[in-house]
DNA sequence: TCTCAGATGAAAAAGCTTCTCATCATTATC
DNA sequence: GATAATGATGAGAAGCTTTTTCATCTGAGA
């Protein structure tokens, strides 16, 4: 139940927060814009503020419940943390978002890091492409 | 000389390209926020508008003269195209950026693109962490 | 139930980037 | 070198995502 993994975090217990983990947990896709979240609220009834839904998002991303993606295109995208890394490819003509993780390119990235008189801290690696549908057509 | 890389691009050879342009090259840094360049333009006692600042970075970019980058932060950087790709680690505490190619992470990138039924158009591959001489202090 | 720290919604503001439009500069032509 | 046509510029307005402000409201503990 979300109202526990918002306590352990530290956090009140508010309508706007459970219905947002809904949400992030319901969905289909994993990847949602804030207006995303937004217009789903909206949908569904709730009478929630895109204010609140930045605010929210940004508290689950402080609390480690919730990872921020900056896909092209400006905006931020958002997806449940589920306790590992993964990176992304996405369509640049239909927007599909798929995942990967390698493990060669993990430690290359750490190697290089090191070498470079880095301590890593972060890294992000996006791809993209053209999925095999758009190609098909 | 600037005037004939314009030209190639098919651009009109212009005052503020052409100062832009010296800027891109003339400058010790490689990685340039439009604001960046705004200020160095302003400084040289040059009168020119921050909308031309943005426009001619773009058309740079679509000349192929400009790549653009999409650091953490939300802005852009843009930097001089030297006609083979690279890759960047970014220090999170003083802004330092390292480049590094490998090429072991850019075939794995080719081989998961494929494997995941993409034909891969771009990638990006930003690393976070603090460098040896923030460290050191 | 009472109290209050903390959360919310609406609207304003911020920050970056693009657009509009009247004016100006460059290039091609004579 | 002068002229015409095309494209570029500057200033400000506008667009878009995100953050802030502030008065009001709500959840959690006593
Ligand atoms: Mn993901
Ligand atoms: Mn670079
Ligand atoms: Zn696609
Ligand atoms: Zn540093």
């Amino acid at each position: 139940m979300e109202s526990s993994e918002l306590r352990k975090a530290g956090l009140k217990v508010t309508l706007p927060r459970v219905k947002i983990l809904n949400i992030l947990e319901g969905s289909a896709s994993h990847h949602h814009s804030a207006e995303d979240v937004y217009k789903a609220l909206l949908e569904s009834g709730e009478d929630i503020g895109l204010a609140t839904v930045y605010r929210v998002l940004t508290q689950f991303e402080t609390a480690g419940l919730v990872k921020r993606h900056h896909f092209e295109g400006g905006h931020s995208v958002f997806e449940l943390y589920e306790g590992t890394h993964h990176d992304h490819i996405v369509c640049v003509k239909c927007g599909r978002v798929d995942e990967f993780v390698d493990e060669t390119i993990e430690q290359r990235q750490k190697a290089i890091a090191g070498e470079l008189g880095y301590e890593m801290t972060d890294h992000s690696l996006y791809m993209y492409g053209i999925c095999a549908n758009c190609r098909a057509r």
